[in-house]
DNA sequence: ATAAAACTGTTGTCAGACAACTTATGATAT
DNA sequence: ATATCATAAGTTGTCTGACAACAGTTTTAT
């Protein structure tokens, strides 16, 4: 357990361009700037940040590709109104706050169980085959008891969901569901690891997904929504109800 | 309807790294460029593409900042995990199939169902009163009759998914929703703006924005959830049997 | 008074240089 | 022959300066 407080948070050498970016952005989304409001030339904040030009301009087109700034040669650059942006994206400085998290989780459930809606309807005989062992390695890891096959367990219960998510047909599903997960995942890995998964590790879990794979067996889309938002929904509680939750 | 083809696409003045970035974008993922391996060097790139090495940076940039690649100084550019990712982005390139449009719809059905449920249990009772007198005004609109009130029926309609949305208390919420809104809007609005709102002008929609507003009155979550869902499949179905949806 | 031209400011692109860093190679000492 | 160290080459990160393309403003010429 010490060892999270003896290294702390990494950091790693942070990119001058990522660093303006979050600056503007932070200024942007403060209210500093406002929708409509032209940013400083780039000359005048490469004076101002002490930085050059092309590191102020690589900061800029961060902004200008995910739509958060448009920028109209010969005029300027203008703070974009929201509904032009055209990413979504996990800071991962919003990570200090357990709420974050729980906030992740209620979205992560509402994708996952849409996604395993959409797999018991569309998915393949090929495609259910992998998803159905895949859960029975994950029977298995758990029958190997709470300490022994954590790495195995975790590895599996990825897979399953990863699997899942991929059969449902639609790309986006995959897409949001992996980044969301991979967020989770490193945050959660690097504080509480093994706790995590030990307390996770119930009978009554692995019925939740079995009762999941089973919607999905029978193509049974709304049994499928319903048993996966109950399996992530209890994943929330047990860890909200963690006292070392940092 | 003659205007969407005389017209076509407007091309807007690409940006030369946006350009770049998409590139070597879709050479990672059709394959070209695997998990792990390293991308030319800038200096390659740059002779390779005939453009400036500032150029091929900023590409790169982007890229970086999503988490696709991920680079060591004095070694090279490596095209990361997938997990790595802390994006997600809709690129403006696939609007072309109206299958793209179909998939995100089943996207938004998800997310917006479960932002509904949220909101139901969460709200303030401030944030209630605005989404109901949004209602009404989306009502009052649709009394005026299918030609008359079009854009305002619209925007009441966007409005009040955004409250709900706001009023889920989950700001990851809100930016999904608002970029897939966005993205569905335009390049709706582009195609057959008008002949969408009329074709669903109906009375039973309303009834369904109805049987939302009310769970969300009553605090009942399943019940948000499942009305929220139920009028976004509706809106996808009628989208998708529409002979004109090119 | 009006129209054309010059001027200014901004973004977009180019070219070259150096610093910081990693890796591999070759030289040197044992 | 082997191990160790110095050197060189290659790459990313940053800096500097310059010019092109474009929009808006001011000045000038007719």
């Amino acid at each position: 357990m010490g060892s999270a407080e003896i290294f702390g948070t990494i950091e790693r050498p942070r990119r001058l361009p990522d660093e303006i970016a979050q600056t503007i952005m932070s200024a942007i989304s403060s209210g500093e700037l406002r929708i409509g409001d032209k940013l400083p030339s780039e000359s005048e904040m490469s004076e101002r940040f002490g930085v050059a030009r092309t590191v102020v301009r690589e900061a800029v087109s961060l902004l200008k590709f995910d739509g958060v700034v448009d920028a109209k040669r010969g005029v300027g650059a203008f703070v974009a109104d929201r509904s032009e942006r055209t990413s979504f994206r996990i800071s991962p400085a919003c990570f200090e706050k357990r709420r974050e998290i729980v906030k992740l989780f209620q979205l992560r459930t509402s994708v996952q169980s849409g996604a395993a809606a959409l797999a018991a309807e569309f998915r393949s005989d090929e495609q259910f085959e992998v998803i159905e062992s895949t859960f029975e390695e994950l029977v298995k890891a758990n029958q190997r008891g709470p300490e022994k096959a954590v790495e195995e367990r975790i590895d599996a219960e990825l897979r399953l969901y990863r699997l899942i998510t991929e059969a449902s047909g639609n790309s986006y599903f995959c897409d949001v569901v992996s980044m969301i997960e991979a967020n989770i995942q490193t945050h959660l890995r690097s504080a509480f690891l093994k706790n995590t998964a030990a307390c996770e590790f119930k009978d009554s879990v692995i019925e939740e997904h079995r009762a999941v794979v089973k919607a999905i067996a029978e193509g049974d889309a709304e049994k499928a929504r319903i048993t996966t938002r109950r399996r992530f929904a209890n994943a929330a509680t047990s860890l909200a109800e963690r006292k070392d939750f940092a």
